[in-house]
DNA sequence: CATTATTTGTAAAAAATTGTTAACAGCGGG
DNA sequence: CCCGCTGTTAACAATTTTTTACAAATAATG
């Protein structure tokens, strides 16, 4: 019904706490993604397709403070804390390193949702508009207008999966992602798509950004792995 | 810290506390501009000037809860509530009628200023959005007459679809849009109309904005998706 | 090192989606 | 009532995505 449903990631190592807030959003039409530790967080945000981000403060390894300072250092995603403590001093921190909110334990659930709809309908606004121009070999990419050009200006027409390929490459630069991966970032539909899609993709991709498979400089392939952006962003 | 100072407007009948936390945002930079009352208040929001409001929810008369939700119908400035009590229901209310925040006094300052930093980080992106003229390739768009211009200024009229069509592409820049979200904005009706009609609509604003569907600038197709807003409003 | 199995590159066909044109029905104004 | 305009639908062409098939390359094995 609507454009697209928003992308919210949940990151909570508590079992409970983290099913039962997924499951309420999720039955509010919100795409959820649940996982129990910042490092499988940050596999899922590196798709770029997450519009919120809502992490317990305490977690085992990094915790949610450290995943705020290094997401807002190179996204504008919405980020919740969540926390057991009500301590100024740690809302503070969280506030100050850049989180939007900070809700304490145990929280209502009908105000967390509007917190979440508020905030959405600030960064899928703030989304549209930030404008990001990515360079390498002599390309541009501008991903908000989705036009790309050439060493010598001229424009290079990609269609919307080669777009949304690209995307993925260009803000995982260095980065091995395996098909599946891949594959998840730029179909439309959930059911099994053949991970060969990718090679196909990949291989246009080559040709429109003149790159030999045989001496790969911007889309390299791991053998068994997937494939690797290479290029180097200037 | 940016071009021109975000503009405060603190609407609080306590003076003190007032008094207070203008000055204390004030030092900082912020432009401020306080009262006492809601109507005071409007008066100064209908300049049009403000990014955000901090508002008392208990009020002589109009409360910060009325304010609230007749600003929210019509702009999208920030809005976060004070409140001397700490009830779960007042909150959500305010939340759910579309304020930002809700602070319960007393509030630690710091906290405060992070929590209008961040929003006006949200804000300040989306004020152009509230805008009624658009302007794009040269083109200009003015919602409220319905006025279209190219750029030698001569007049482009839209029928009312390609008019309604063009106010969704335009308020919602870079956001892939579905053709059922679009037939709803066009036909407020809801009832199974083909969603061919959108392809046709789309087409013909791409004659009337010069737009070539193989090398889109302004309309691009998502294929499978729907279609996004690609051109830089400006 | 030769052989084998697995993985990837490439081309082309098939399936799905979109672009384009044209025709039709409804509606309001003269 | 007729006329022009608008929104809608239908039909067909063009494009994009996905699948398929096979050649080439890489890794593994003895």
């Amino acid at each position: 019904m609507s454009s697209r449903p928003a992308h919210i990631v949940i990151v909570e190592d508590e079992p409970v706490t983290r099913s039962t807030l997924a499951s309420y959003l999720g039955s509010f039409g919100y795409r959820i993604s649940e996982c129990d530790t910042a490092e499988k967080a940050e596999k899922i945000l590196a798709q770029n397709t997450a519009d919120l981000l809502i992490a317990d403060i305490n977690l085992q390894g990094k915790d949610g403070l450290e995943i705020t300072r290094e997401l807002r250092a190179r996204s504008e995603i919405g980020i919740i804390l969540l926390s057991g403590r009500t301590d100024d001093v740690d809302r503070i921190v969280g506030l100050e390193l850049g989180a939007d909110d900070y809700v304490c334990k145990p929280f209502n659930r009908r105000e967390l949702l509007a917190r979440v709809k508020n905030l959405l309908r600030r960064t899928t606004a703030m989304r549209a508009m930030t404008r990001r121009v990515f360079r390498f070999n002599g390309f541009s990419f501008d991903v908000a207008s989705r036009q790309v050009t050439d060493a010598a200006g001229h424009p290079i027409v990609l269609t919307r999966a080669e777009y949304e390929l690209l995307r993925v490459f260009v803000t995982n630069p260095g980065a091995v992602m395996d098909r599946d991966r891949l594959i998840m970032a730029i179909t439309h539909r959930q059911d099994g798509t053949n991970t060969r899609t990718i090679d196909v993709l990949v291989q246009r991709l080559r040709a429109k950004f003149g790159d030999d498979p045989k001496a790969p400089r911007i889309f390299t392939t791991s053998h068994g792995e997937g494939y690797v952006f290479t290029a180097q962003l200037g």
